[in-house]
DNA sequence: GTCTATATTCCGATAGAC
DNA sequence: GTCTATCGGAATATAGAC
């Protein structure tokens, strides 16, 4: 057994100030994107100066990227791990809605962040921000094709599939503001509509893939 | 017959610098928002010096607003007028996401640019920006109940139905980068990817709705 | 590690010549 | 109308005391 003493650890404590400086930015870069994020503002939600924040983060872009990898890292594997599960598909589908729905309607920025951040910096992600290991779907899409060859989905490509699935459950989160003004809804009935859109999506996947 | 001079058109001429500089501008906040957008940027690329910006559109935000109205009084009434002309549904459907992928392949920034200027000041927008007639579409969810009512569609309710479509069309684009992430495709497959989604699109929702 | 004070850089805006 | 030069403020970053 190795005797020599642990050095600091990775991860800071819970509660250190690296950490709620860490959590402050994570909030602020995630809802006002790199450029109109401040550090000043940044420092007042940690609840302290400006300067810590250089002290343990060097520079703004340096806190910036970290936060990014953060938010890539957990919301990716997420994702693939509901897809790649070995569950039955219609199950899976169905899991993968109401779970992708929650989570979307909890955190509505991350998305439209990751968007964002991918459309203006695409270089940076794919080069140093993306874990390597994220691959192609392959158990999802294989099962789609099974199913269609037995008969028992109507022909689709797994991808445009998968494409609908994501699309019909995030948008409407991101684009709420625009909802308000293409179906001339008030906040209340957004609210309202918004809460039925698991039971909506769900139905309108299946109705148009089952034969 | 009024004999009295006419004065300055409120349109400026086509090539004159007024225009250069709101077309430069157009282009860079749409990509860039608004805090991400520097003056000098679009000083360069209309061909003049930065103080000449402030002569035309007094400041940033002004001209920023300018532009914001811009988008959004081209965008919406397109839509509007698409979704409550009096084609028959089927038609008007199929239509509408012809011409909807047309235009947002052709415009990736654009949806972009409304939902996150739309989320960062909500206040402004509904309040100086977007036009007071915008109203809630009727003839189009009209429709959708009559033919739900003859039988002749599966029962939906017309919002969603008509966020459904929206989301099908807009998300794969601006969402494009993310797709190369999650379906694992490069730039090429990519491209061939994105120029079947309107005949995927099409063939989904009628699948969902038809009875 | 955490602070105050200050240096540095960047950017929007203005003054003033032509 | 268009330019050069410059101001002034804001935001990032550093120096140095505690």
């Amino acid at each position: 057994m190795d005797n020599t003493p642990v050095p600091t650890p990775p991860t800071p404590a819970a509660d250190s100030a690296e950490q709620r400086i860490f959590d402050a930015a994570h909030e602020v870069f995630v809802q006002k994107g790199l450029d109109g994020a401040k550090m000043q503002e940044i420092a007042d939600r940690a609840g302290i100066n400006k300067a810590l924040l250089h002290y343990y983060y060097r520079s703004k872009e340096k806190l910036y990227e970290m936060v990014a990898k953060a938010v890539i890292n957990r919301a990716f594997p997420i994702i693939r791990q509901l897809i790649e599960s070995d569950d039955p598909l219609e199950q899976k589908i169905t899991r993968f809605i109401d779970f992708y729905i929650d989570l979307v309607s909890r955190n509505p920025f991350v998305p439209l962040f990751v968007i964002t951040e991918l459309n203006k910096h695409p270089d940076r992600f794919f080069e140093t921000i993306l874990p390597k290991e994220l691959l192609k779907p392959s158990i999802f899409f294989a099962q789609v094709e099974a199913e269609i060859a037995k008969g028992t989905l109507r022909p689709i490509q797994p991808q445009h599939l998968l494409v609908n699935i994501v699309s019909l459950c995030i948008f409407p989160f991101v684009a709420r503001p625009m909802l308000r003004i293409v179906l001339g809804l008030q906040p209340p009935e957004l609210a309202q509509f918004l809460s039925e859109r698991k039971a909506e999506v769900k139905k309108f996947v299946f109705q148009a893939i089952k034969p």
